[in-house]
DNA sequence: TAACATATGGCAGCTTTGTTGACACAATAG
DNA sequence: CTATTGTGTCAACAAAGCTGCCATATGTTA
């Protein structure tokens, strides 16, 4: 006489998602400290990187357009941009078609910098990917799409371009 | 005549990499997003999150155990788990074998809190893995694993029990 | 043209959560 | 007995979020 044991699944469930949660924390955990080291160097931090990284994935972006992306303040993106911009890894361009908008640009110094950072998470993603084969790394991506917000899905997909 | 186009094989391969980082940072940004709208209304951040579950997924752990999970110093650990002893989440019982030690445990209240706080996430993340299916959890696994610092990988799977 | 809306920038001040360094005390280990 | 370990605490600082308010240039619309 054999039967399902409801507990048993739900215990399973809760382990499953218990994984997820804790593996999502330490690889985030882990995958910020090679950047983080870098940009401690030059006296930025992690918000200095991600407007690098998006400004060079979106070059002529505008400000509100960041703000968007990076679902943060106003004041909070206005300090770092302006202290890239300061130290020249930025440059805002005057919109043609819309004069108010400052579209943004990474600079020589700029890519250069953006292209150290991105090297050190290059190479422990590629590593990972290499280690878990291709069919893990769809299974990745499809999971974290997922679990990003339903409403926003559209723009991530937009953004990663495909 | 056919032969490999090396650049555009590298550029295939950056854009997967880039795919795989920033689906990590957006993913990431909406997973934290409900426990923080959570914890807010209790004049708790994210820190006090990581110790409530960490404590409750590790009942007896230490105060270095701790430490050495979350990877942060002790003053920032000693600051939210005060406030979370003193606010009656936690309680701290002498160690019997080293009674230097304070192994920790949530109290019901704080098993109560931790369980609202993961519902949330337990959602998003069980409606990612319905989403994606099982083969693809097994890759958002690996990857994520494969992530993580490598001398670390041991404590983590220890940690998810696998 | 006048009024409203939008894109951006700036100031003041607050909070959370990380950091360092120094010191103290109880308990354990050699 | 001495050294080390586990924990707690104080002071000070920094990064990066937040709110609220105001200013200016530019675009849009009635």
């Amino acid at each position: 006489m054999q039967h399902k044991l409801p507990q048993s699944n739900l215990y399973l469930r809760e382990e499953e998602l218990r994984r997820g949660i804790e593996l999502l924390y330490f690889a985030y955990r882990d995958f910020t400290r090679d950047p983080d080291e870098i940009l401690a160097t030059s006296n930025f931090g992690r918000a200095h990187h991600r407007v690098l990284y998006f400004v060079g994935r979106n070059p002529g972006t505008t400000v509100s357009g960041l703000l968007k992306l990076l679902r943060i303040t106003k004041q909070s993106l206005s300090r770092v941009l302006g202290q890239l911009v300061d130290e020249g890894y930025i440059v805002q361009k005057t919109g043609e078609q819309d004069r108010r908008q400052r579209l943004l640009h990474l600079t020589d110094k700029g890519e250069l910098f953006e292209k150290e950072l991105f090297a050190t998470q290059r190479s422990r993603v590629a590593e990972a990917y290499k280690k878990a084969g291709p069919e893990a790394v769809s299974g990745f991506w499809e999971v974290l799409l997922n679990i990003v917000d339903e409403d926003e899905q559209g723009h991530v997909l937009n953004q990663i371009g495909k």
